[in-house]
DNA sequence: TTTTTATTTTATCAACCGATAAATAACGCC
DNA sequence: GGCGTTATTTATCGGTTGATAAAATAAAAA
């Protein structure tokens, strides 16, 4: 074992951080340790990997309830406060280059094991944060997505989306998301580049929505609308 | 409490199984309490839910863990053994009929709250069998779709599927899965029937596997099979 | 250096976990 | 019915969990 290290010889580094500070690197490792090991996680482990004694957790935090939740809010909003909201609608350039701008911008924020982990622990346990994240996704990305689809193929944009047009962008963004499971959650082996999946992607998701709107222009809105007035009751 | 019910007066229901159906009565209801709980669930809870006492558990397990690869084993061998495979290989059906129908029964299964659950807690686990089932859907479903589709659209159905082919498939399928875990996960209102998702989905991916294969007749194989020699070395 | 204050550790608690052994209850058979 | 066998329960073990109080240490202030 070292010596104490008490004023002058040999300290290197540690030079005391701020409580806010040490707080938050708390928080870091923790988001590291529960990604790993789920949120059953114990205190003493995550406490070894911190390298201090477990009732020290809680000087910093009330309860391992608050230390997850803290965990919780840090990943969830990392990937919202990335102003890709304008890289959507810049309308001078086609739909597929900043549908391709924009899932590259946002995988690389939430394709990492961390990140998935997490975000799929938490929806296991049914928790408010996670449906608020998938309603913040439908609603800001995917209806967004909807409406400049539209504007591109000549269509009007005012009307909500139709519940085949949110459910059809919905399986495009759940096939890209499971693309990210299957990496780095599975970890299967040879999978495609993920620029060149995404790319695939897009293309296959245009094209539906160019066949799907050809085919409603023939008969027009109707039957695809159950869903708003089912909301409306 | 009622009397003990020992020969004849009152005897409604609870004959005594045999051993080997009461033990397939626990795993059946281990099932549905760990597709809950998750894995971590405790055999005392457990055992509660059975109406038994938890050291009965170990008569017919040796262990939690043996119990628990009962689960899994259960719930992961239940979608394979439909016959679905020959359905996907009946030509004289067209592509859209068999990959509609085939995706209804094949969704059947696995679209429920416990299957679900139960396999994204073991993916998370990084369990072999989740790995091995993964690699199934990959190389009996995927890789049959694509050479349906190859057929269909009149291209050569000999060579091994591409990357690009694979991974859109994966999209398309990934895409489908997702909605389950929406609906059945996340219990996200106002969702679309099931049948007409997979109708869109299904014309989405046919509408972009014909627009990649229209693109790849220009410059021919190349590129699309970086996979191919990564699986070779 | 001495005093004060903030940080970290040691020791410990009650509750819960998976698991085992021994005692009891229920059944099938004669 | 009584008897032997199987199924089930009661009681209990050692280990681990989240959490608390008090002692000890390190840093900052004087």
């Amino acid at each position: 074992m070292k010596k104490k290290s008490s004023s002058s010889v040999a300290r290197v580094k540690q030079k005391r951080l701020s409580p806010e500070d040490r707080r938050q690197e708390f928080v870091r490792k923790a988001t590291e340790f529960f990604s790993e090991e789920g949120f059953n996680g114990g205190t003493r482990e995550l406490a070894r990997r911190l390298g201090v004694t477990q009732p020290l957790l809680y000087r910093y935090f009330p309860s391992k309830e608050e230390l997850v939740k803290e965990v919780y809010r840090k990943v969830y909003l990392e990937p919202l406060d990335t102003g890709w909201e304008k890289l959507l609608t810049n309308r001078s350039r086609p739909i597929r280059e900043r549908l391709l701008q924009f899932y590259d911008a946002y995988t690389n924020v939430i394709f990492t094991r961390k990140w998935l982990r997490i975000y799929l622990f938490s929806g296991l346990k049914g928790l408010d944060i996670n449906r608020w994240y998938v309603g913040v996704v439908r609603d800001k990305i995917l209806t967004r997505i909807i409406k400049e689809c539209r504007f591109e193929f000549g269509l009007p944009t005012q009307a909500k989306p139709t519940a085949s047009e949110i459910e059809m962008a919905w399986v495009f963004h759940g096939g890209v998301f499971y693309y990210g499971v299957r990496r780095y959650i599975y970890e299967m082996p040879d999978i495609q580049d993920k620029e060149e999946m995404i790319a695939n992607a897009i293309d296959g998701y245009l094209a539906g929505f160019a066949r799907a709107s050809a085919k409603d222009a023939k008969r027009p809105a109707a039957k695809s609308n159950r869903l708003n007035a089912a909301a409306a009751r």
